[in-house]
DNA sequence: AAAACTTTGCAATACTGTTGCACGTACTTA
DNA sequence: TAAGTACGTGCAACAGTATTGCAAAGTTTT
């Protein structure tokens, strides 16, 4: 019987590697978004840009989503099932300025700007910093 | 008598070194923000390092503002007179997908969202993408 | 003019992301 | 099942941007 795992791959359909197995894993465990260089620690042995190819795969897949948050690292996280990474699925992150974690508000959409004349909205990145929960 | 860029980089206590001159003054020339790289190329022999740190110095001083538009290179645009670089000065930049241009809106505050219990508000990042006027 | 401080240039380095290549594994098909 | 093909992984090298240490040059203060 296929794990959990394995279906969720399919579902995108990116054929379930041990590696993808795993990084898949590590991302769903977490609840913050994670760097190539944090997902590469939890790692004994594994090359990074074998990670970064997993997750290059993973996101040409709509499986996760990439930050910046601007910290100098792209971080990741997964996508909603049924997220096609298209406009009305984008969501707001916050990025603790204490601890640096990144996380995915999911309830709070990116909200539709009235751009000036000509300009035409295809993509956006709305980050907001300050202080997490756990650092007050 | 003294030259305007001079008076605009007292006015923030800035001292109006030929380099900082000319650096101001390529930024006022430009509608739109621009990299590190993009400024070293408007010089004949200068430094990357002298120019990373004269910006440093007009950010530290809440003359210019930097902008990661998610394009690896972070650009810098000219401040309002009275901007202090707090939440409510804040406004969103366009990148094009295309030509890559950055551009303020500074018209257009960064929106104040109602974030979870315990989030605090410092600071946001609003880069919207499509295509500019220019390039339909 | 000497001392103290600031700015600049040069060189080196760090960090993140990215690619070429070779090897091995997995799938396909005859 | 054996040969052929496609795919995934590891290694190594490299690219782009940001950043720092140090010394020389310039500026300000006393």
């Amino acid at each position: 019987m296929k794990g959990k795992t394995d279906k969720k791959l399919e579902q995108k359909n990116i054929k379930p590697t041990a590696m993808r197995q795993l990084v898949y894993e590590i991302l769903e465990k977490q609840k913050k978004a994670l760097s190539l260089y944090e997902i590469e620690q939890q790692f004994d042995n594994v090359e990074r840009s074998t990670i970064f190819r997993t997750l290059k795969t993973f996101q040409d897949n709509y499986l996760i989503h990439s930050i910046d948050d601007g910290t100098g690292a792209v971080k990741y996280a997964l996508c909603d099932d049924d997220c096609t990474c298209k406009p009305d699925d984008l969501h707001i992150h916050f990025l603790c300025n204490k601890c640096g974690q990144t996380h995915c508000m999911k309830d709070m959409p990116v909200p539709k700007m009235d751009l000036a004349e000509g300009f035409s909205f295809e993509n956006a990145n709305f980050v907001v910093k300050g202080i997490c929960p756990n650092c007050r």
